[in-house]
DNA sequence: AATGAATGAGGTTTCATTCAT
DNA sequence: CATGAATGAAACCTCATTCAT
C-alpha cells in the first residue's frame, strides 16, 4: 500500500494531506448538492463524485452534517474575504470600487448554480441550528463591516439608520440571488447599470427624515 | 357546531368539511416545514400534527407533493392578491399606497417563519419542477404587475430599463425575506423610514443613464 | 344479524335481494379482476364498479376472500353444467357432441379475458387453501365425468389408462387457455380444424400399450 | 475459506460473490413465491429467507420487479435450453428423442412447485408488461422451434396447419402443468405411456382434412 | 488506512376493514 | 341499513452509518 510514513515529514505532510482530502470532499459535495441539493446529495453521490469510497469520508468528516456545515462555513468565508478587502480603500475610491463590485456580484449570482447553492444553505440553516449559528456568525461580521462602510460613505445619521441603510443594501444583494433563480434571463447589462445608478443613490443619499 | 346550512344544500356540507380538512392538513404542514423543511416534514410527522393517521390524509392530497404544491400556491395567490389591489388604484394615491404597503411587507416577513417558508418554497422549487412551474408562473405575473406599476409611476425610460427596476425591487422585497431570517432583530421602524425613503426614490428617480 | 323471521313471504324477497346483490357484487368484481387481477382489485374500485358503497360489501361477504372464493365457484360451476349436459346424450351422438363443443371452448378462451380470469383463479388456489380445495373439488368431478364419458366412448381399457386418457384430454383444454394467453393471433379456423382431428383419435384410437 | 484465486484475478471473487449472492436471493425469492406467489412474496418476507436485511437485497437487483424478471428469464432459458438441444437431432432419432423428452417433461411438471411456480409467471405476465414481453420473447421463441420440428415430421401440410399442430402441442405442455396442480395424485407411469401413444399420432398421423 | 457490503430505521404510499353518523 | 371517512399495518424502497476484511 501506499506508504508515506518515514521519519521526519510525518506529521506535516499527512496534514496537509488531510486538508487536501477534505477540500476534495467539499469540492465533490458542492458539484452533488449543486445538481440535487444538500437532501438529494446521498453518501454514496458525494464518494463517487469524489472518487473515494463512502468509508474513507468518514475520516474527514464525523457525518454528513459535518460536511455540510464546511460547506456552508467555506462558502461564507469566501464571501467575507471580499468584504475584508475594502476595510482597507482610502475613502475616495471607496465608493467606486464598492459600484464595481456589483459587476462581480451580479455575474456571480447570475451564473450557473450559485445562487441555487446560497438558497441551499440559507434553507438549511432554517433548521439545522448549527448551520444556522454559522450564517449568523458569518452576517454578524458583515453587518458589521457594512455599517462601517457607510458610516465612512455617510458620516452623518444615527446609528438606526446606518443599520438600517446597511440592511437594504444588505437586501438588494441577498435578494439578487432569489431574482437570479427567478428570472435568470433578466437582461443583465441593464440591470447593473440600474443597479450601479440606484447603488450610488442609496450610498449617498442623505439619511431619510422620519418620513 | 355552527352548521348554517342543513336544508337543501345536500353536498355542501362535505364539501365544506373537505375543504376544512385540507386546511387542517396544511395547517399542521405548514408548522412542520417551519419546523423542519419540506423534507424533514415527513407524512407521519403531519399526520401526528394534524392528529390524524396518515392515511386519512391521503384521502384529501394524492400525495405528499400536492399538499406543497398547495401551500406554495397559497403561498403566492396570498402575495400576488395584494398586488392586485394596486392595479385600480388612480395615479396620484398609487406612489403613497405603494409605500404604505411596505409597513405591511416588513410586518409579514419579520413576523413568526413567514420568510422561511418562502425560502422553503424556493428551495423546493430549484429541485421540484411542479414547484418550480408554480413559482414562475406566479413570478411572471407579479413581473409584468411591477413592470406596469413602474410605467405608470416613470413614462419615461426603455424597456429594459423599467424591467431593470423592476427587478431591483423585486430584490429588495425577496432579500428582506433572508435578511428577516438573516437579522431578525433589526429595528423594524428605523428600517422601515429608510425603505420608504430608498423605494420613494426608486420610483421617482429618472432612469439612469448607461452610467 | 340477518333475521329470516315472520313467516312465509317475508324472507323470500330480502332472501332473493340479497342473493341479486350479491351478484351484482360478483359481476363487479370480475369485471375488475379482468381489468387488473384479483390482487389490483381493490374493495373501493369494486364498490365502485358496483356503484356501492365499500361498507355495504361487507354486508354480503365477510370479507374479499369470500368474494373471490365466491368467483371461483360460480366459474367452477359454470363450467360443470357444461359437463352434466353430455352425461345424458345417447352415445352415438356423444362424439360429435363433444367434437361440436370444441368450437365453443375455442371461441370462449379465446376471447376477451376468460383465459386470464381462469389463470387467476388458478394461480390464487396455488396459495389460498380455500380457493385450492373449490378448485379441486369441481376437478374431481370433472375428472369423473370426464372418465365416464371416456369410459363409454373406450369400453375397452384399464381404469388407469381411462384415467391418463381423460387427464390429457383434459390438458388440452387446460392448455388452450395458456396458449390463448400466450399466442391470441393464432389461425382459430385452422386450430379448430386440427383439434377436431386429434380429439377425434384421441377418443377412438386403441389404448396404448405398455409402450 | 476454499479461495482459489487470490493472484491475479482481482474483481473475480467480487464477481463471483456477486453472482453468487444474486443467485442466493433468487432461491430465496423462489422458495417465497411458491408458498405464497409473487405478489405474497413481500421484500422482508424474501429477505428473511434470504437471512439477509431488506436493504442488499436492493445492492443486488434495483427492485423487486427485478428480481421477478430474473427469476422468469431463468425459468424459461432453462426450458429453452432444452428444446435447443433438438434442433441438431437427425432426423431418425428425433421422434424417440422427443417422446422421450416427455419423460422429463411430466417428471419435472409434476414435481415440486415448478409448475405453480410457472403458472405465476404467467399470471404475472398478464398484469406485468416487462415479464410478459419476457414471456411472449421465450414464447415466440419456442414456437418458431416447434414449428421446424412439425416440419422435419411432418414434410406435407400447410403453415397454417403446421402453426395449429405445433399450438396442440403447446396445449398438451402447458396444460400438463395446470393438471400436475390440479391432479397431482395421477398415476405418471399410465399417464407417460398415453402420452407417448398421442404424441406419436399428433406428430405423424397426416394433418388433417378441412374437417 | 481503505473499502464497500451490510444494516435497519424511516420515508411514502396503499388498502382491507371498521364504525360513527 | 347504507355510507365513506378513518384506521393502521404493511408494502416497497433509500440512505446515513458501521465494520469485517
Amino acid at each position: 500500500m501506499n506508504n508515506p510514513s518515514t521519519l521526519k515529514a510525518q506529521g506535516s505532510k499527512p496534514r496537509q494531506n488531510r486538508e487536501a482530502r477534505q477540500q476534495h470532499i467539499l469540492d465533490a459535495t458542492l458539484r452533488c448538492v449543486r445538481r440535487s441539493g444538500f437532501h438529494g446529495a446521498s453518501m454514496s453521490h458525494i464518494a463517487a463524485e469524489a472518487k473515494m469510497s463512502v468509508g474513507v469520508i468518514y475520516r474527514y468528516f464525523a457525518n454528513k452534517e459535518a460536511i455540510i456545515e464546511a460547506i456552508v462555513a467555506n462558502d461564507l468565508a469566501e464571501m467575507r474575504a471580499k468584504f475584508a478587502e475594502w476595510e482597507n480603500l482610502p475613502d475616495d475610491v471607496l465608493l467606486d470600487t464598492l459600484l464595481d463590485t456589483l459587476e462581480m456580484a451580479v455575474e456571480h449570482k447570475y451564473t450557473g448554480d450559485n445562487a441555487a447553492l446560497a438558497l441551499e444553505v440559507l434553507a438549511e440553516a432554517a433548521r439545522n441550528p448549527r448551520v444556522a449559528a454559522i450564517v449568523e456568525n458569518a452576517d454578524t461580521q458583515e453587518r458589521e463591516l457594512g455599517r462601517s462602510l457607510c458610516r465612512r460613505l455617510m458620516p452623518a445619521g444615527s446609528e438606526a439608520q446606518m443599520a438600517a441603510r446597511g440592511e437594504i443594501i444588505g437586501m438588494i444583494f441577498d435578494g439578487m440571488m432569489i431574482r437570479a433563480i427567478s428570472n435568470p434571463a433578466i437582461d443583465r447589462k441593464a440591470l447593473l447599470a440600474e443597479l450601479r445608478h440606484v447603488m450610488r443613490v442609496l450610498f449617498t443619499m442623505p439619511a431619510g427624515p422620519q418620513d
